[in-house]
DNA sequence: GTCCAGGTTTTTA
DNA sequence: TAAAAACATGGA
């Protein structure tokens, strides 16, 4: 697959996923939670083997058509066209969302590397080896059982709590991912943020990573500097109802290209 | 030593 | 109601 159509490197290193490495071309994932946990790893040439797998074209998001997106996104100014073309071969992935959204509860006031080796020790102290040969991310049930000072132990600080509302409130059905991803959106966030530890960003995150709700515009601090700079303040409904991938393309784009300090 | 990171909660005015 | 401080931690 061209690279402008999928990009491994940049759909897995824009920040919408952690388990994932790069070594001389070669990109792995680690996805999924428990007994259902999955890895491959493969090259940016080898994409093709990915459409034929039904497990891993859903997980790329391979059978939707992003092209129409990004001319959408395009035509409303300059600088969205300019991330757009950036990064073109970006695509929301499909991942679990019990994983996505614990790992969002992770990433608050925090950065991509940290938020990567702290859920990497999440694994090993809360997971458990697979048949796919890796830790799996750790089961809802397992961290709402866990202590708060084991917790901490793994890097994460004053998150440690969160983690446990969080994972306690899917243990107990109180979060439905069900019903988050067919809710109106407003609904499945107010669901998310009952819990003390989930803001707004950590909820759409969660929406628009774990549930594909790609209406979804998480705002966080790079975010709030394109918005501002760029778009004289403006909120998502400019980009229409797809905003949450157009969200995606302008923060990596200002994360990365240098444009934006 | 200070500042910052894909924020949220708590405290203070 | 709104602004500021507190929260852990490691890298720049």
């Amino acid at each position: 697959m061209d690279e402008k159509e999928f990009s491994l490197k940049d759909t897995l290193f824009s920040g919408q996923c952690f388990r994932v490495s790069e070594n001389n071309g070669v990109y792995k994932v680690i996805c999924g939670v428990g007994d259902n946990t999955r890895t491959i790893s493969v090259r940016q040439d080898e994409t093709d083997i990915l459409r034929r797998d039904p497990f891993w074209s859903f997980f790329f998001d391979l059978d939707t058509d992003y092209s129409a997106m990004k001319q959408e996104f395009s035509s409303v100014s300059p600088i969205m066209k300019e991330a757009c073309e950036y990064a073109p071969g970006i695509r929301i992935l499909n991942q679990n969302p019990w994983e996505a959204l614990c790992s969002f509860v992770v990433s608050q006031n925090n950065n991509i590397k940290r938020i990567m080796t702290i859920i990497e020790t999440m694994c090993k102290t809360f997971g458990f080896v697979t048949s796919c040969g890796e830790y799996c991310f750790p089961t809802c049930d397992t961290l709402a059982g866990a202590s708060d000072e084991k917790l901490r132990s793994t890097g994460l600080g004053f998150r440690a709590p969160y983690i446990i509302n969080t994972a306690a409130a899917v243990a107990e059905g109180k979060i439905d991912f069900d019903y988050l991803k067919t809710a109106p959106v407003e609904e499945a966030a107010k669901v998310l943020m009952n819990v003390k530890g989930i803001g707004p960003k950590v909820a759409d995150c969660a929406l628009l990573f774990g549930c594909h709700r790609l209406d979804c515009f998480p705002v966080d601090v790079w975010m709030k500097r394109v918005m501002k700079t760029y778009f004289n303040g403006a909120g998502p409904d400019i980009f229409k109802r797809n905003a949450g991938v157009a969200q995606q393309y302008l923060f990596h784009w200002a994360r990365t290209s240098g444009e934006l300090k």
